[in-house]
DNA sequence: AACTGGCCGTGACGTCTGTCATGACGGGCC
DNA sequence: GGCCCGTCATGACAGACGTCACGGCCAGTT
């Protein structure tokens, strides 16, 4: 019987061989790659050929859902497990938009990995139930591309006169869009929305 | 031989299970205990009597500095390794002040763990160089109690007028502390200071 | 005893924020 | 063609924010 192939992607080094460690514990598993940056992931399946993608969402280079597209494209006969540490209902939603074939979340119990591995190798979907639940409660994001974009720069602090710099906007209009964004969150300033919307994945 | 006992606390259920594969596949090395909360540490350290303690930092219950803290006045022949995913400045000054005896950031390579845990047991000190000149350069927090106080209570996005509520204090003493704290971090809001002073390990 | 530094408060000032009304332009939809 | 919606802008306003000067209180230095 042949081993399943997976590929693993993880830019915290330790944790990454840790997760190597236990799928390798599994006798019908093999890990055949390890990369620590989103924008490796398609050339190392092209190299490898893995059957699964375990992919991490929070990557430098590209981020494990944007990678987990590129991969279906390029080589749709790999498919793709995202493991996170944030249950954002947003992330689940934009994975299984991505052509993921399964969603898990770090503090989920270890065995439950291998065996996510198996069902997503034979093809089927496997996703938290109270995360699903939590991602159709939450619905899409009510965002406009361009409040998200505000918000995105309004995350370090900068001031409104900044943000409409940086965004060729007029500060005026920057200060529209901050306030639109914060109805919609149904928050009462800006940090509040920006922690409102990351909690949900709009970001 | 004897094997060197070790302690596991992550809040990460998977990730901890994947810590606890790859120690494991060390010949010299037995997981003796796994927790995932702060204050199961001690506990859990009293029943099983481990050498080592292997820590997160960010921990539901009781972080794993304080956690740190706890254990060696509690079992002072057990030794604090942390690990965690920042590498923060202040993380490492308060991890040293709790009597640890290493510090290791999650993504150093995955073989430096083992390596840290038989260091750590062997009485020596682990520290990364380049963390550790960074906190040597950033130095201590200049930060009052009451200055970190508000800055904690801002973090969600509160208003001066709640966060006064909150900690029983006048608006106008929140605006001052405010003030100061964003003139000691170099900023130029409270949004920014709060950045600046968690990046640092302050809060 | 004088000094320093943290804590807490007040009042005043200018600036930044958040809101609202209003308008122009373009694209999609029935 | 109208209609809605997203984009971008302006002007005005109240309220929040950040700064400063100033005071009183207490604990610990020197």
């Amino acid at each position: 019987m042949n081993r399943i192939r997976v590929l693993l992607a993880d830019d915290q080094h330790l944790v990454r061989g840790a997760l190597a460690a236990l799928l390798s514990l599994e006798p019908d598993i093999e890990v055949v790659a390890e990369v620590g940056r989103g924008d490796e992931v398609v050339p190392a399946a092209l190299r490898t050929r893995p059957e699964v993608a375990v992919l991490d969402v929070e990557m430098p280079g590209l981020d494990g859902l944007a990678a987990a597209a590129a991969l279906t494209r390029e080589l749709p006969g790999c498919r793709v497990l995202i493991v996170t540490t944030f249950g954002r209902a947003g992330y689940l939603r934009r994975a299984m938009e991505a052509g993921s074939y399964g969603f898990l979340v770090k503090d989920a119990p270890a065995e439950r990995l291998a065996d996510a591995v198996r069902r997503v190798a034979a093809g089927l979907r496997v996703v938290d139930p109270e995360l699903a639940a939590a991602t159709l409660a939450a619905g899409a994001s009510p965002l406009t591309a361009r409040e998200r974009d505000v918000l995105v720069a309004a995350r370090d602090g900068s001031s409104a006169a900044e943000i409409a710099q940086r965004l060729f906007l007029s500060e005026g209009t920057v200060r529209n869009y901050l306030s639109s964004a914060i109805s919609k969150t149904g928050t009462r300033n800006r940090m509040e929305a920006v922690r409102v919307a990351e909690e949900n994945g709009w970001l």
